[in-house]
DNA sequence: CGATCGGTTGAGAGAGATCAACGCAGGTGG
DNA sequence: CCACCTGCGTTGATCTCTCTCAACCGATCG
């Protein structure tokens, strides 16, 4: 249960700022980040306070209950997001994607450490400059808003997996998931990438990694998926989506 | 597995308007609920978009996936706010309890469906008239917003739970975290109200009744908390805290 | 080549589910 | 006033799904 991490810690952040190289205005993410509400204008105001940042592979971006000093969009790469309990036991609460926003609640701590996943890309704010535009443009307030929402939602969906679904239907729901929220980012093919490993699977589905292994084999034997390097191909989403209980 | 809730059905709202009896102005619950950032003469504005309902005991308020037409602020009384699975698997997601918000999200349909757990009070806003306010009243908004970010991090919570404790610790968790929020309503009381029933606990914990009844009483003979009508006496807060792993 | 890391597989154990009986309070109707 | 029923909670016996412990495999790397 107890789990090593692993996790780089010093230096926290291998990060290269860069001011330069191509504005908000031909951000590759801005079409679904909550830069979108943005007009022109607008944007460059913003850009006046952002910064690039790249992280690598392993690195934490921030740690659970630290002072959340900046807020943070996903530009490219994927993190995940953890709470653990004092004796070490983890909870993966989800995994953030290009175009994801961290540090929604604006609140003036971290409620979930973030590490990287594969190599990263963001855009990072101050977070006090960000809330003084956010004062002032009702707009991204709405924005940022629908967006808690969105993961209040997705919330109560991990809730009810939790909560209520055998193993394999906790696997294959993921999978279908995942599938789903890469698909609302453009990205759609029939082969799944799993950028996390079978631990943060298991943490983030409240199994351990010998059941997520088995269950993940157990839907290759059922021709549902077949397992591949670094990933999953989907081959049959019926299959999937009757054995997930949806 | 499956459960009958035995809901009553028709009619569903079981409802009196009194636009009269006093106004928002001495609410109750205006000092713990979203309307506290508004001014007096704001108020008389919402106020004249507001209704009083009230709903009998074991009545629906509104159902999962149902267009959402209002939105609530709990006055009196608690609320279940379930999710279902096809099959009939159910997840209590949490219970809303006076000063709560009901449709934070201002989406077009509720995610949960909600009901009277007691008799409840609830003042209620045509969605519709009431987006339009938010959208004239970033403070509003903001305010929305803040309690969003709190509900994910009690989300966050709750998944933790969820995944990474035993059936004890989700149990005594659950007593200390049903204390905490009466606290931040104002109660506080050595004797705890359990306005659900054990099978809404056991959906909420992800548990059966039968293992929820095993561990209440375990904890009552291992004095920790004292089993009453209706509730549970907290003997031994410091025990409590020990066994629910925080 | 040995070592390490991530993943898979097997055997056995255990926490919680399932099935079943029972107790008690409240309501109903004779 | 008592017999009966129903709803809710408790307790016991047994079962099973998932965890635990352990071995193993292949890839990568110094």
């Amino acid at each position: 249960m107890l789990v090593d991490t692993g996790l780089q810690e010093s230096p926290r952040h291998v990060c290269h700022h860069r001011q330069s190289e191509g504005g908000c205005a031909d951000c590759k993410v801005r079409p679904i980040s909550v830069c979108s509400v943005l007009t022109l204008p607008e944007l460059e105001e913003l850009e006046s306070l952002s910064q690039h940042l790249v992280l690598e592979k392993g690195h934490a971006l921030f740690g659970q209950d630290e002072p959340a000093g900046y807020v943070y969009n996903v530009i490219e790469g994927a993190l995940r997001l953890t709470r653990l309990l004092p004796d070490g036991r983890r909870q993966v609460m989800g995994f953030a994607l290009p175009g994801d926003f961290l540090g929604l609640a604006l609140q003036d701590r971290f409620s979930v450490s973030a590490e990287a996943l594969t190599s990263l890309k963001t855009c990072r704010f101050e977070r006090r400059a960000f809330t003084g535009l956010v004062q002032a443009k009702p707009h991204l307030l709405r924005s940022l808003h629908d967006r808690a929402g969105y993961e209040l939602t997705l919330a109560q969906d991990q809730m009810l997996l939790l909560g209520r679904r055998t193993a394999e239907e906790k696997v294959a729901s993921f999978l279908l998931s995942l599938r789903e929220r890469y698909a609302r980012t453009g990205r759609t093919s029939v082969t799944l990438e799993l950028p996390m490993g079978r631990q943060d699977m298991a943490d983030h589905l409240g199994l351990t990694i010998e059941t997520v292994s088995r269950m993940l084999t157990r839907l290759d034997r059922q021709h549902a998926v077949l397992l591949v390097p670094g990933g999953v191909r989907l081959l049959d989403l019926a299959k999937l989506e009757s054995l997930s209980a949806n």
